[in-house]
DNA sequence: GTCTATAATATGATAGAC
DNA sequence: GTCTATCATATTATAGAC
């Protein structure tokens, strides 16, 4: 098997095993396990078990960018496109019940072990909330964007660490479903805002 | 030192570095460290470490019941009760930026631990659902009572997640004070319920 | 009730053969 | 590029002295 290809084996491996079970519960030999290769064999790709999370970061990164992306280009209504991410609770809804949330259970691991790599995780936040600004910009909420950007990734947070805790499908449609009542209200007051009065400033 | 005061030590200790550290993360040793025992000592109090778990998890509950209890004292009015639920946010703010939420924290390790506390660690988060669940069916919102319950306690991860991830105070402030309001336009409506029309049924 | 060994195991990581 | 040892360390847990 080519090095690279391999390389590419343990990051995908790694990347689910992280989620399932945390970066600090998985082991070396469980990851190995999983590739079907012998633990030693490891360091030749990695220099280290920090750097294998590094990696697995890198490839969330990226792959969170391109699914934004693909958002974009399938949706040219930006409140389609946030209606979009709120729906991913219902998409990934069996996951998230298993798991939680991908991006907030490895920032709150990393945080609690002081992790050097905390701050490459948050990126993943960085990512969708850079996103959902921008489309609540688009909506015309300018000031109040980055606030409403970071109400809506509570919101996701919240329903998925309880979808965790209580495995209640009900609760998790029932939050969708207000949110994007909420959103459409929201939605609503943005082009009042546009074409009658001026925007709320933040806050 | 007595046996009892001993193991209260004890487990006072490993409350806090679960808390900080996470559970997995926290070993006999850095918990003998904290009370100034030898590592050995400790199996004459605990038979292993998922029994000190038991043991935090206990006292973390008994905790939280005297507490829920005292709010209930403190305030006849259960919209204020409600809202000082809400500012645990702000009082306990702090060790939010710095290690998120206690409960939600813990709950999501146990969980990726397919950990048999996670249950009992759970009846934490049930003790708060039930209490809140309460002070809205006195408010008048029967059916509805227990999402609302549901939707505090999603409301208060996200903001800790976050408030976690961000280290954002200005966040926190914000969407306490806008969860204040909406409880607010939720205890108008309650009222209006009561004294005009019928409850809406939940969902 | 607390201590000092010590066992048994698992972990991250390295060395060197193929 | 992959393997089989092997190391060093840290972990939970036990045994037995005081």
């Amino acid at each position: 098997m080519s090095g690279a290809t391999t390389r590419a084996h343990i990051v995908d491996a790694a990347d689910q095993l992280f989620y399932q079970h945390g970066y600090e519960h998985t082991s070396f030999a469980a990851i190995a396990d999983a590739v079907q290769l012998s633990r030693g064999n490891f360091y030749y790709h990695f220099k280290s078990k920090d750097d294998i999370l590094d990696a697995v970061i890198s490839a969330r990164l990226a792959r969170t960018k391109h699914m934004l992306e693909q958002w974009e280009a399938e949706e040219v209504d930006p409140a389609c496109r946030v209606r979009k991410f709120v729906h991913i609770l219902l998409t990934n809804r069996v996951d998230i019940q298993s798991y939680g949330c991908p991006v907030g259970t490895l920032t709150t691991e990393l945080a609690k072990l002081r992790h050097a790599s905390f701050a490459e995780a948050n990126g993943l936040f960085t990512l969708f909330r850079a996103w959902l600004r921008d489309q609540f910009v688009l909506l015309g909420h300018d000031a109040a964007a980055d606030s409403l950007a970071m109400h809506l990734l509570a919101f996701s947070q919240g329903v998925a660490t309880l979808a965790n805790a209580f495995l209640d499908e009900e609760f998790v449609r029932r939050e969708v479903q207000q949110m994007c009542d909420w959103l459409s209200a929201q939605t609503a007051t943005a082009e009042r805002g546009v074409h009658g009065r001026h925007e709320q400033t933040s806050a």
